[in-house]
DNA sequence: TACCGGTAGTTGATACATCATCTATCCGGT
DNA sequence: ACCGGATAGATGATGTATCAACTACCGGTA
């Protein structure tokens, strides 16, 4: 079924590749100077930050695959990881046998604490510099738009 | 140097999570449906819609690349695996003993001609129909500029 | 108490991304 | 003709993402 307008016109196109190429461009840009500077890959900074972003720097699994929208298996990985590195740590869960805390060790509150000023100037040079604050509050009330409809979104 | 205004502001970081946070849900989203839909990544379905953009539909390993802005190592491996499965082709380059062609086989043909229509539906369900067409080419105008904005930036 | 469906987190397999290194070839200068 | 730097692409190692089992525990019910 479904016979008529399914591709994009010159112009939707030109703009869908545009944010498309970008989106990968910059992912990978933050990524390498992220490496490049503090030694921490994207993941490895998301995690941080939300576990500083808590009290006590101790969080349920649960609540904080849910805080960043990860499913349970990667963030389960990613701990796993960061954990022989020993920016953070497991602790388990009284209340609940099953459950589980991540803790960010002092060593991760170093780590996270030099990286985070280094990172927020690229993101200043890279993308929050380079709009006017309409241009950039434009840009976030779109993304939260389609945020938006991606969750209304069924499948 | 440069002691003050590091951070974001409220509004600034709002926007700029707003971002960050809809190309990463976007990405799975996109993938996850290319892949339950068709059987494709999102890395294969670029390569192929590159190789369908090109006459013959054969191109040297370094012209893709540099097209699609992947490393040389990355493509690689990645054409390696889609050898495997039979979508591509690799071919000796006459002219030039070093370099090489990947061609996109019949059965390729097959596999984007199928899947790139169910895809842009997805797209213009997710994005470009989510929003104004105003909107749309604002999003593709700052995504441009940002674009400019990383290639003209050093390191 | 014993069962049982649901939940929390783990694990292994596979695909993908990135980096450093390697091989073969090309091309320019002598 | 030869040498040496540069280029095309391949390869192996490591980290990351996703999916499908799997384990252990919870909580309610008979």
């Amino acid at each position: 079924m479904s016979n008529d307008v399914p591709w994009l016109s010159a112009e939707e196109e030109r703009s869908w590749r545009a944010f498309i190429h970008l989106y990968q461009k910059l992912t990978r840009r933050l990524g390498a100077d992220l490496q490049a500077q503090s030694g921490l890959s994207g993941a490895d900074f998301q995690i941080l930050v939300a576990l500083t972003d808590v009290p006590g720097g101790r969080v349920r699994f649960q609540d904080l695959a849910e805080e960043i929208g990860w499913e349970r298996s990667r963030l389960s990985h990613q701990v796993a990881r960061m954990i022989k590195r020993g920016v953070v740590a497991r602790e388990e869960c009284a209340e609940d046998g099953r459950g589980a805390f991540v803790v960010i060790t002092p060593q991760g509150r170093e780590v996270i604490e030099a990286a985070a000023p280094k990172h927020v100037v690229t993101v200043r040079r890279l993308v929050v510099d380079a709009l006017s604050p309409e241009d950039l509050a434009t840009l976030g009330e779109i993304s939260s738009r389609l945020l938006e409809q991606m969750d209304s979104d069924p499948r």
